[in-house]
DNA sequence: TCTGGGGTCCTAGGACCC
DNA sequence: TCTGGGGTCCTAGGACCC
């Protein structure tokens, strides 16, 4: 049967949410910044008018917001994951068989479904209704091609948000009106190489004949891409949440950093909040690696310090971690430096319960495991960071971050929600 | 003054083994 | 004098994504 998949996707995610709260920004123009306030990561449509770009720096374009009156906010991530999760279900129930591909999309399979674009209707106003979130809707018999759907869709005006992809005529005719650079997965690197070719359309790259020369210069993967382009599938819908191969977690400073001192306490919150999402996810660790670096922006003395070890017994006590951790950076620092930045990386997962004890074993013991788990349930309840280690530090002013335009938490925090007008 | 954070997959090449 | 060939595993780095 043929196959037919949706790509939904939350148009401005971020800004979106902000609105959720404050109804009178909409038709204003709304950014999200990263965090500590470094570039545009989010722009509502009337941002973008304006000329501002994704990842241009705060700094840059702060008299244009002004003089814009440009609505301004920090990351406020838990407020975005908790309205992703709500878009989530209620996709989730429309259509069950969904993939969530990132916080602001999903592929869903609609193969069988009888009138598809009524139903990309249907999804939107449901989402908007019940969530009060924005989609996009694009429809089409592969996984690239419904990313392509989906593109024309945020782009064409006359298309109310949903593009039904599934005619191969009308298909071919947008095809060819579509740089190949919006191609999911050609990137830059691959665009160049395309237009060295002569290949500059979506079209002119499917239907290109030559496909070794194309698996040559793109990889395997290239080359299923441009199959997929032509209505061949290459891609399923993934719909096991997979457990992530690596946990990463790193932080720019809000400002600079020389004592060793500072840098520890940092990675040792890095490394608390990188464990516990291990845990959750029911895995041990068997590498680390840590790194700090100055700031690549300004001018002087560049260092970057990395190291990883194996764990010779994989882990999940965060005080073993740690531990490692310090070792790691006792070897490695450097004094003199103005740090801006560090960050750690658990990886070599092993299932807690496949990581077979050995005869000798030295890792984490029963009392060890109830301990982590006992200070996960107390933060879980009580918020984040109730129960830390003191290697974590009681005073973080010397290199936390700066959020000076952060919303309230209205949907996590009881006492936040009295800023809700 | 001020430039984010977190992921995945693929390939080439080295190390090592028989 | 003459010094193979094939396989696997690991890692670094590139490319891409949101």
């Amino acid at each position: 049967m043929q196959k037919a998949f949706a790509l939904v996707d939350c148009n401005s995610f971020y800004c979106s949410c902000e609105r959720v709260f404050r109804p009178e920004l909409n038709q204003r123009p709304v950014i999200v910044l990263s965090n500590n306030d470094g570039c545009a990561i989010a722009r509502t449509a009337e941002a973008k008018q304006l000329g501002i770009k994704m990842g241009d720096p705060y700094f840059k374009i702060k008299k244009l917001c002004q003089d814009n009156q440009v609505e301004v906010f920090s990351s406020n991530f838990a407020l975005y994951t908790n309205l992703s999760d709500r878009v989530m279900s209620t996709l989730n129930n429309l259509c069950p068989k969904i993939e969530i591909y990132s916080i602001d999309e999903a592929f869903c399979d609609l193969t069988g479904i009888k009138d598809l674009s009524p139903f990309g209707f249907k999804i939107q106003q449901t989402i908007l209704k019940n969530i009060g979130i924005p989609v996009g809707v694009g429809i089409a018999p592969t996984k690239v091609l419904a990313k392509l759907a989906n593109h024309i869709a945020k782009k064409s005006k006359l298309s109310g948000g949903v593009v039904n992809l599934m005619d191969v005529d009308f298909r071919m005719m947008a095809m060819k009106k579509v740089p190949v650079e919006e191609v999911w997965g050609i990137g830059r690197a691959s665009s160049e190489k395309l237009h060295a070719l002569g290949l500059h359309t979506v079209y002119d790259f499917a239907t290109y004949k030559n496909e070794e020369h194309i698996q040559k210069i793109l990889t395997k993967v290239g080359l299923q891409i441009k199959h997929e382009l032509l209505g061949i599938n290459c891609f399923s819908l993934g719909q096991d949440v997979e457990k992530k191969k690596e946990i990463m977690c790193s932080r720019t400073f809000g400002q600079s950093v020389f004592a060793k001192e500072h840098l520890k306490e940092s990675i040792a919150n890095y490394i608390t909040n990188a464990s516990e999402k291990m845990r959750r996810q029911d895995s041990l660790c068997s590498e680390l690696s840590v790194f700090a670096r100055t700031n690549p922006f300004k001018e002087g003395a560049q260092f970057y310090m990395y190291d990883r070890i194996k764990i010779q017994h994989p882990t999940r006590d965060t005080r073993k971690l740690i531990y490692f951790a310090f070792e790691m950076l006792e070897a490695n620092f450097r004094e003199g430096y103005e740090y801006k930045k560090a960050g750690v990386k658990l990886s070599g997962f092993f299932n807690t319960h496949e990581y077979q004890l050995d005869f000798f074993n030295t890792g984490d013991t029963l009392s060890d495991l109830k301990l982590m788990q006992v200070i996960d349930e107390i933060n879980k309840r009580e918020g984040e960071g109730t129960l830390k280690f003191a290697a974590c530090g009681v005073d973080d002013k010397a290199w936390r971050m700066n959020r000076g335009h952060k919303s309230p938490r209205y949907l996590t925090s009881w006492n936040d929600l009295k800023e809700f007008n």
